[in-house]
DNA sequence: AAAATGACGGTGT
DNA sequence: TACACCGCCATTT
């Protein structure tokens, strides 16, 4: 199992309506501060309809990346509609971050 | 094999 | 709070 397998299969397994970031994913996967690799992985990721890399943003939430049809606004809306709270280009997490033990 | 690049993150100013 | 730098990892050239 390599590096940029096992962030796919993380990637794969964020819920509808939570996100991750990509230090998160990256610390999951074994390399915390492979965030950066983890990015490059979302470009480049060889399973675009089974990996959700809209549902990974940065660890403010910022919208980064997402070079497809749209850019940002695209993913800022297909995140909106599958229930995570947008504020301006941004992700609430702390409502809507994955694996996130902390619920008040 | 070495250097450059990029959908990042943390720290300093 | 916002911007700039440096460090990290995998991939590409």
């Amino acid at each position: 199992m390599t590096f940029k397998e096992k962030v796919y299969l993380l990637v794969k397994q964020i819920p509808k309506g939570k996100v991750a970031t990509y230090g998160q994913i990256a610390r999951l996967a074994g390399y915390p501060k492979a965030a950066r690799a983890v990015g490059y992985f979302m470009k480049t990721n060889p399973f675009t309809p089974f990996v959700p890399c809209h549902r990974v943003v940065g660890t403010d939430g910022s919208m980064i990346g997402f070079s497809g049809k749209g850019g940002i606004k695209t993913k800022k809306i297909m995140l909106i509609d599958e229930g995570v709270f947008v504020i301006n280009n941004k992700v609430d997490l702390k409502k809507s971050k994955w694996n996130d033990v902390i619920h008040i």
